[in-house]
RNA sequence: GGGCGCAUAGCUCAGUUGGUUAGAGCACCGCCCUUACAAGGCGGGUGUCGGGGGUUCGAGUCCCUCUGCGCCCACCA
């Protein structure tokens, strides 16, 4: 240990301590990936990439923190970190905000117009009727608004001083990730993995594309039962059946009921009339009918719910779908309804929106008489888009899939596999997995009819009348991903032969955004454009990410890699829980009951934020809490004091060991300090890793210095204070390295005051050597007796400084001779001057205070 | 309907394979300008460990059951 502690500052402070190391960090290359490192000498991570637009969220710094800890963790243990971090920018959100912004919409039918310009800046009028531009235009206004934002949100998340290598920044819409997603989907599509499927599908009307499972949720809306009576063929009367959407009435195909249910066995074979539009349908039975539930006979529609289009499948029903892709009604009315009175109430209903039907059907009804008695009003789940405001429809369309095991019992269970292969934290997290995995009821639909997305790199044959022939698919060479369709033509064609009889046409469509970020390893790890550096990280290590996107970012990284690799992307994943705020509930933009986290950096510094997210056990929601971070404040703080103190010493002699059995006891304690830190921390458990090192700290500050101070300072001979410097300068060595991985910026801070380099780049302590170094039983007796002293000194009122005339102390011979071992550090720090010592059952301490000092001075 | 998690001091939470009198911090109260730190230090009270039952020499910890809260999933006529 050198002694060069002339940087130490007269008046230490965490002010500035951020600005200071980022720089120099940066400057150093402190967190730089060295990409000579073999693969076992890498710790790779794969890091969740932000969305860049909007502000920094608490949970960012949360999550992103307990990453950085495990990252830390493993540089000082000598791994070369893989820490790299990207910006998921494809997608609905910069759609909408360009949308708001430029005041156009995009069409994908028009050409591109190399000489367009958005209208408007920021502010469109109210009025504006949206300017269609092509997708081309439309992306190109997209790239421009992302770019600002980009710039902005890195400056934010540099601020957390997560240890990122900045140098491998990529984008989820970027050229890389374009690449890198198309050139999957075409190995998917080449083995079979990825297939187009003409097909009712859930479909959100008011975005115009189709969802996948991933991104429904179930709401509870209200709803209305309706009972509607159907008329008997035979003249023998009506059938009476109960429906929350009566609007679908004229897309009825059949009526069904369970095949055991006695009220309406007589009936299967049979047809009735639906009432008002008088179609004839037949009456059939199936097992998934309930007799149970409303009359026991349902209607099926094509589509009210997915499980009409079970039905609609296994019954080989006709399709009569009248909801298009905006959610209307089809304007014209449809062949199957024959009977005049029927088509009459058709024209009534034609083109309206969903609960404008629904309003008209019912007054139609009642007026005819065929619905009896009121609607009844319940509560029943809805499927919606996760971010849509109204149900989805089920609307047949050709869209591609890729299988993910939800049609194909040996995916699923090659998969579930995985789920079981994959290292968990905390482990119950696997359970999210298996129910997601388990429950699948299809393959992973990822086609969007959007347009600021990866493209589907596809091109389709059109026929002598210009329509398309979908099966007849042209694809791109590998060499010219990325590719957009709709402004590349493929291999042998030229571009006046698009939209032509027996040309060509684009897929219009991009891919889901998880399509692509399911491959964030291949997009960091260079998977096409730097094979090299690919072979050193992947598969990675760690997979840190929270818990509500296990079904989505998780699960289609595992169906990526299976496909493409046959393994696993990541060995472990580190599942984060969500922020909450003091009333239990999840802070999120639209509850509008985010805090803001720069003000949080600002007022009580990064460290101290940091310490408070690090306090959050893995997988756990987290309350959101300022006390954890003033806390925070004080270790850091603390951590300055002490080692100023603790430096202030002077180093010992070069030859200088611990020789005092008080050195030697604290030291073995540290000893067991690193071990449970280092265990916990390669298990993921840095808040157990932190809570140890702390737990140590204070009482390494409150006793242990308390004790040794006036050796250090000499009281007892230069033997003693070489090993009580010795010992101190060891220990405070090892506590710099415990808290670099939780307190970055003060651990750097206090390190640089005394050693050579980055302590980010020091090793992680080892134990070994100082586990055998002493006794750690010595310590519980020493510290209870000091802490007898100072209690008899506070119910005097008196100061600490007062003097201990005598001091008595009665336990097992091992307490004494603890005691007996520091009796002279025990008599410094307490003051006390004589020692009596006897032996009992168990400790006890008496102090008797010297009556000179018993008397209160006033003022 | 299925699954998972949580329930410990007023608050936020530890309590690792069952092992003495159940811990920390905050908050609260008291004392101390002690030569690292008064935006500090020292000390103090506070618990039917959600209810009930069981296994055990011994249960906050294991098993069963009930209750409450949260989350995930589910074909929602």
């Amino acid at each position: 240990m050198s002694e060069h502690t002339k940087n130490i500052p007269e008046t230490p402070s965490l002010d500035g301590v951020e600005a200071r190391w980022m720089q120099r960090w940066e400057a150093d290359g402190t967190y730089r990936f060295d990409r000579t490192a073999t693969r076992d000498q890498v710790f790779a991570i794969d890091t969740p990439p932000p969305t860049a637009s909007g502000s920094l969220h608490i949970g960012h710094v949360f999550s992103y923190t307990h990453t950085d800890t495990v990252a830390r963790f493993h540089r000082m243990r000598g791994k070369s970190v893989f820490y790299p971090i990207g910006w998921d920018d494809n997608g609905l959100a910069t759609e909408r905000r360009v949308q708001n912004v430029t005041g156009v919409r995009c069409d994908p039918t028009l050409p591109f117009d190399p000489d367009f310009a958005a209208p408007f800046n920021g502010d469109v009028p109210k009025d504006h009727r949206a300017i269609p531009v092509s997708r081309p235009n439309f992306v190109s206004l997209c790239h421009g608004v992302i770019h600002a934002d980009e710039v902005v949100f890195e400056q934010l998340v540099r601020r957390l001083g997560i240890s990122i290598d900045w140098s491998f920044l990529y984008t989820t819409v970027g050229p890389r990730a374009q690449r890198v997603s198309q050139l999957a989907f075409l190995h998917n599509l080449a083995r079979g993995e990825a297939y187009q499927q003409d097909a009712p599908t859930l479909y959100d009307i008011d975005e115009r594309t189709a969802v996948a499972q991933a991104e429904m949720e179930d709401r509870d809306v209200p709803g209305a039962y309706h009972k509607l009576a159907f008329h008997r063929s035979d003249g023998a009367g009506d059938l009476l059946i109960d429906t929350t959407r009566p609007e679908l009435l004229a897309s009825c195909v059949a009526m069904v009921a369970h095949p055991d249910d006695a009220r309406y066995q007589p009936l299967f074979g049979s047809t009735v009339r639906t009432p008002l539009f008088e179609v004839e349908v037949p009456v059939l039975a199936h097992h998934l009918a309930e007799p149970d539930k409303g009359t026991g006979i349902a209607m099926i529609c094509t589509f009210g719910d997915t499980t009409d289009v079970t039905w609609w499948r296994e019954l080989n029903l006709q399709s009569r779908a009248l909801i298009g892709f905006d959610g209307r009604m089809a304007i014209e009315t449809p062949e199957w309804i024959t009977e005049p009175a029927g088509r009459v109430a058709y024209a009534q209903v034609s083109g309206l929106a969903p609960k404008q039907t629904q309003r008209k059907i019912v007054e139609l009804l009642i007026e005819s008489g065929e619905m009896l008695g009121e609607p009844r009003p319940i509560s029943h789940p809805v499927k919606f888009y996760e971010r849509g405001t109204r149900p989805l429809e089920i609307v047949a369309t050709r869209q591609w899939y890729i299988r993910n095991g939800g049609r194909d019992e040996t995916l699923r269970n090659a998969l579930l596999a995985r789920g079981e292969e994959l290292t968990w934290h905390p482990a119950y997290m696997h359970n999210r997995y298996q129910n997601w995995v388990g429950g699948l009821n299809g393959d992973w639909l990822i086609s969007r009819q959007r347009f600021f997305g990866v493209p589907i790199p596809l091109w389709y044959r059109l026929d002598g009348e210009a329509n398309p022939l979908y099966e007849e698919i042209f694809t791109p060479d590998e060499a010219q991903l990325p590719i957009d369709p709709s402004v590349t033509c493929p291999a042998g064609f030229t571009e006046d032969q698009r939209g032509k009889p027996d040309g060509f046409v684009g897929d219009p469509d991009v891919m889901d955004t998880w399509a692509t970020s399911s491959m964030t390893p291949h997009i960091a790890g260079g998977w096409i454009d730097d094979p090299d550096l690919f072979a050193r990280v992947f598969p990675m290590d760690m997979r840190p990410q929270a818990h509500d996107i296990i079904r989505t970012w998780l699960f289609g990284s595992v169906v990526r890699s299976h496909h493409e690799h046959g393994c696993l992307p990541w060995s472990n994943a580190a599942i984060s829980g969500w922020i909450l705020d003091p009333d239990r509930k999840k802070m999120s933009k639209s509850k509008g009951n985010v805090v803001t986290p720069i003000n949080l950096l600002e007022e009580y510094g990064t460290d101290a934020v940091r310490y408070w997210a690090a306090s959050g056990r893995p997988g756990v929601d987290t309350a959101f809490d300022e006390g954890q971070m003033k806390i925070g404040r004080k270790l850091g703080t603390k951590l300055l004091n002490a080692t100023k103190f603790v430096l202030g010493f002077g180093a010992p002699p070069a030859d200088a060991v611990p020789t005092a059995a008080l050195d030697r006891a604290m030291l073995a304690r540290l000893a067991d300090v690193i071990d449970e830190s280092t265990r916990a921390l390669d298990e993921f458990d840095y808040a157990r890793a932190l809570e140890r090192t702390e737990a140590f700290f204070w009482w390494f500050c409150d006793d242990y210095v308390e004790l040794v101070k006036g050796r250090a300072y000499g009281t007892q001979g230069d033997d003693a204070a070489h090993s009580a410097r010795a010992a101190l300068r060891q220990a405070l060595d090892i506590i710099h390295r415990l808290f670099a991985p939780f307190l970055p910026f003060v651990a750097e801070e206090v390190w640089s005051w005394w050693q050579e380099g980055s302590v980010h780049a020091a090793s992680w302590p080892d134990a070994a050597p100082l586990v055998s170094l002493g006794d750690v039983s010595l310590l519980v007796p020493v510290s209870e007796v000091l802490a007898a002293v100072r209690r008899a000194k506070t119910e005097a009122k008196l100061s600490q400084r007062a003097a201990v005339e005598e001091l008595t102390i009665e336990g097992p011979a091992s307490a004494l001779a603890a005691v007996e071992a520091c009796r002279t550090d025990l008599a410094e720090a307490g003051g006390v001057t004589e020692f009596t010592l006897s032996e009992g059952p168990a400790l006890m301490t008496n102090v008797r205070l010297a009556p000179s000092t018993d008397v209160r001075t006033p003022h």
